[in-house]
RNA sequence: GGGCGCAUAGCUCAGCGGAAGAGCACUCGGUUUACACCCGAGCGGUCGCAGGUUCGAACCCUGCUGCGCCCACCA
């Protein structure tokens, strides 16, 4: 079916057509990446969104595509090729890269086949690839354009450094987490002049090139601006005063290592420190001296052994749980690392990308994640985006022999000669994806779809990504398009969690999988799961039980459709003239009219878990349980205009639901309504509007009287013990029922009833206040009545009586509340009252008549 | 350490100033001619705790407790 809708070019968007656009770039997954829960629920939406949007007749673009993903990919290449025994140094980089496009046309994109088997409407002819020529083109373009503007910078910094992946990396690759450290301390200087450090990076001391205390330390002060020696190198080091340095903490003194440490780097800055590295790329001691060639962590002991021979080490070694940063991709401990790195400058494009939202020409849903995405901005640090990485895109500056630079734009030749060459890092990735709404419709040149579909419609995401995906393509965007945002509406949904509220994650091993899902209970029912929890910004925990229900939902709407069908439910003929059906009929159009306004407006708020709720209740609560079984009499019993009637209505409802169905339930719904219809395909189909002329206040307050009575009816016949499918005779009557005595015969099908004979006699009685007045049927249970069971029922229920009538009459004599409170409050309150009081004088003669047990 | 959010029925969640709701789970009853992946009936909550505002608070304010997320350079 899938295949059918792409054969079709259903999917496929027409930059040329007259439609208005509709248009969401696909969050692009890792190249190496396949299908988890969280893509599963976002790819839903985006499908549900834009396949009512293209019913509703808009030209819909779905664009597809993949991150290469920078240091994920070069990692899974070089593990594979580790287990060749080589290496990327072995292939040399050219070769290399070779091999990482191998890989990719091989096993890169699993998660695109997954994608079909889950339904995505996607236009697969317009699929993208971070590493494409014309997105690699758009990487260059900016990368001059900043670079020419000044927003591109190169500088000595201290970054974040894998030395495992040898590479920098940036803020948000870093993950932190609370580990155990030894805290020790060690006394630099001798006699007067000796001040006491403590560390939990001793190794780090070869570099030193200071120690800080706190201006304010009396403690100190003598110390400031003399000199001590430090131990195991005999250089002599200056003792500076920084207001960075807190004095509660350790002994109030600090080794500054600018080269090794982002704040001593800082502190190095303001007094002019030297920055001396003692560490290569593979964090091993460079330094002269015995330590030479170890690394770091085998340094840390060896210098702290040095040190305690000298008898430098004042206090003994103290555990101290400290946040130490270790690389997202490989948990390697990231060290902090002098290097030259290019930098944007973000201020001014985090300032637009603010503003863009503060206008309003970005809406963020939920709104109250709004103030997440301002703090984001307002307090963004400059960005490293070169990766020493070979996979990715190759940074487009050129060095010449005399200290030239060079940044080549994309339509420039290299400068070429003697001593020229080019940078050897390639850019963040989050370079080239935060292109990717603009990128991937051809920009920077002028193309039609760029015209047609940018800025987007929607940016569908986890709130999780808001700040390193969304902000970026914000800042690129408003900066490169003439302030234009690259979307209109960011829609955040929540994190999945599992049946404990616990994130998954395949290390705790409860990770749900969605293509098991998808075999257990089919796409549509992992799809329709997964919308009935889509709260906006709101985490869902998932369980099995929930993808049942969904399943049932499936089968349940599957066999009323079979059902109707085989009933002759049909839309040939259009729906009869309201003065021409029943109550029920115009009960359950009225009843869909509502629900197709309903669904607009929470569709447009991005309320999706309500959409499915709103299906799932009337599909299930009015459809099926009341209107089906209703019509069956009409069916069974009707005259051959009636039956002609009820099978319009039930076909012309059932084709609307489906319709309505279809962005959450694709496979099912277009199966049954083109089995319903004849007609093409739904997925082309139109929207449903609300049936006009059909909504009947008089039948509603006749359906609900109905319903009211028949399950008064059951419940009394479940109180008596009757067997649901036995049959007792039955008179009713009373004003009440006058005025629903035209569903007589519906109503005695429901409960199972049988007209009362000559001979009748009733045995039990029951009183049902109804709008229209009190109905009272009478029932032969042929002498044998559970009159315990009875009391016990009109016991709670006068109960119930009472509690509300002393509620409202302390209200009601509450002066107070009489003087404040609104009108129809009041009036309400009072409309209570009376009903609690005739149900319980009701109620008393009934329990009053009963007879003795 | 800073910021944000959440605490409502056994579970997952709606409701966010005027009568405590849904689905699932549970209990009971069912050979009702679409469906047992079903039908019907029922049980179940001083809305985390303590104050305050209000005629009225699950809903607004303050504090506390417990979770979660994001950010972060305290050696």
């Amino acid at each position: 079916m899938y295949d059918r809708w792409v054969a079709a070019g259903y999917f496929t968007a027409d930059a040329s057509s007259e439609k208005p656009p509709f248009s969401i770039v696909l969050p692009p997954p890792n190249v190496t990446g396949s299908l988890h829960m969280g893509h599963a629920l976002n790819h839903t939406l985006m499908d549900a969104m834009s396949r009512r949007r293209r019913m509703q007749g808009y030209e819909v673009l779905w664009l597809p595509g993949m991150d290469h993903a920078g240091i994920a990919t070069q990692n899974v290449v070089e593990r594979q090729l580790a287990g060749e025994g080589l290496s990327r140094h072995d292939l040399g980089r050219e070769k290399f890269v070779e091999r990482v496009w191998e890989w990719k046309a091989e096993y890169g994109g699993k998660i695109l086949g997954q994608m079909k088997r889950l339904g995505d409407g996607v236009d697969w002819s317009r699929e993208r690839f971070t590493m494409d020529e014309n997105l690699s083109r758009a990487v260059q373009t900016v990368f001059k354009n900043f670079f020419d503007a000044g927003l591109i910078y190169r500088a000595e910094r201290i970054i974040n450094w894998c030395p495992r992946c040898q590479t920098a990396l940036s803020d948000i690759e870093v993950d932190h987490s609370d580990d155990d450290g030894e805290l020790v301390s060690i006394r630099y200087g001798e006699g007067d002049n000796a001040i006491v450090v403590a560390t939990t990076r001793a190794e780090t001391m070869l570099g030193d090139t200071a120690v800080a205390v706190h201006p304010d330390d009396e403690r100190y002060a003598h110390l400031v601006g003399t000199e001590v020696e430090l131990p195991l190198t005999g250089r002599k080091i200056p003792i500076v005063a920084d207001k960075h340095v807190d004095p509660e903490f350790g002994t109030g003194a600090v080794k500054v290592t600018p080269a090794h440490d982002p704040n001593d780097f800082e502190i190095g800055r303001r007094h002019d420190l030297p920055m001396l590295t003692i560490m290569n790329e593979r964090a091993e001691i460079t330094a002269p001296g015995p330590f030479e060639g170890l690394d770091r962590f085998e340094a840390r002991p060896a210098i702290v052994a040095a040190l305690r021979e000298q008898g430098r080490i004042v206090a003994e070694k103290r555990p101290y749980v400290h946040a130490v940063g270790h690389c997202s991709r490989c948990d390697t401990v990231v060290e902090p690392r002098l290097s030259l790195q290019w930098w944007v400058k973000v201020e001014e494009l985090a300032r637009a990308a603010g503003d863009a939202v503060r206008d309003g020409r970005t809406k963020i849903h939920p709104a109250e994640l709004e103030k997440r995405y301002f703090d984001w901005v307002d307090n963004m640090h400059d960005w490293t985006i070169s990766r020493q990485l070979w996979w990715g895109h190759r940074i487009p500056v050129w060095y010449g022999p005399d200290d030239q630079v060079v940044c080549v734009g994309p339509d420039e030749q290299p400068p070429s000669g003697e001593g020229w060459t080019q940078d050897p890092d390639v850019l963040d990735t989050w370079f080239s994806s935060g292109l990717w709404p603009m990128s991937t419709m051809g920009w920077p040149s002028a193309t039609a779809d760029l015209a047609k579909f940018y800025p987007t419609s929607v940016l569908s995401t986890g709130y999780d990504i808001l700040f390193f995906w969304v902000v970026r393509m914000m800042m690129f965007g408003v900066q490169e398009m003439d302030g234009v945002q690259p979307f209109d509406h960011v829609y955040l949904h929540g994190l999945i969690r599992d049946a404990n509220g616990k994130k998954m994650s395949k290390s705790r091993g409860n990770v749900i999988d969605p293509l098991e899902w998808m075999d257990a209970y089919g796409a549509d029912a992992t799809r329709f799961t997964l919308a009935r929890g889509a709260n906006p910004g709101a985490d869902m925990a998932l369980a099995d039980e929930w993808a049942a229900g969904s399943r049932n939902f499936c089968t349940k709407l599957w066999n009323a459709s079979k059902f109707a069908m085989m009933n002759g439910a049909s839309v040939a003929a259009p729906l009869p003239a309201a003065s021409e059906l029943t109550e029920a009929d115009r009960w359950i159009l009225g009843r869909l009219g509502s629900l197709v306004s309903e669904v607009d407006g929470l569709f447009e708020d991005f309320q999706f878990a309500k959409v499915a709720g709103a299906l799932y209740q009337f599909t299930w609560n009015e459809l099926c349980d009341w209107y089906l079984e209703l019509a069956k009499v009409q069916l069974y019993q009707g005259d051959s205009t009636r039956v002609a009637a009820t099978r319009s209505v039930l076909g012309h409802v059932l084709d609307t639901v489906l319709r309505l169905l279809h962005p959450f339930i694709p496979f099912i719904t277009e199966k049954l309504w083109t089995a319903l219809t004849g007609g093409e395909s739904l997925v082309i189909a139109s929207w449903p509007t609300a049936p006009a002329g059909y909504a009947d206040t008089v039948a509603d307050a006749r359906i609900a009287d109905v319903q009211k009575l028949v399950t008064e009816i059951r419940r009394f016949r479940a109180d008596q013990g009757l067997k649901p499918g036995q049959k007792v005779a039955a008179r009713l009557s009373g004003a009440g029922f006058d005025v629903v005595s035209g569903h007589d015969d519906a109503i005695r099908s429901l409960v199972r009833l049988t007209p009362a004979e000559p001979d009748f006699a009733a045995s039990a009685s029951l009183e049902v206040a109804l709008a229209g007045g009190v109905a009272v049927v009478e029932l032969d249970l042929s002498g044998t009545i559970d009159v315990a069971a009875e009391r016990k029922r009109l016991q709670k229920d006068l109960g119930v009586a009472q509690k509300e009538l002393a509620q409202t009459e302390a209200k009601l004599g509450n002066e107070s509340f009489i003087a404040k409170a609104p009108e129809q409050v009041i009036e309400k309150i009072k409309t209570r009252r009376a009903t609690a009081a005739a149900d319980i004088e009701r109620i008393e003669s009934r329990l009053a008549a009963l007879p003795a047990s």
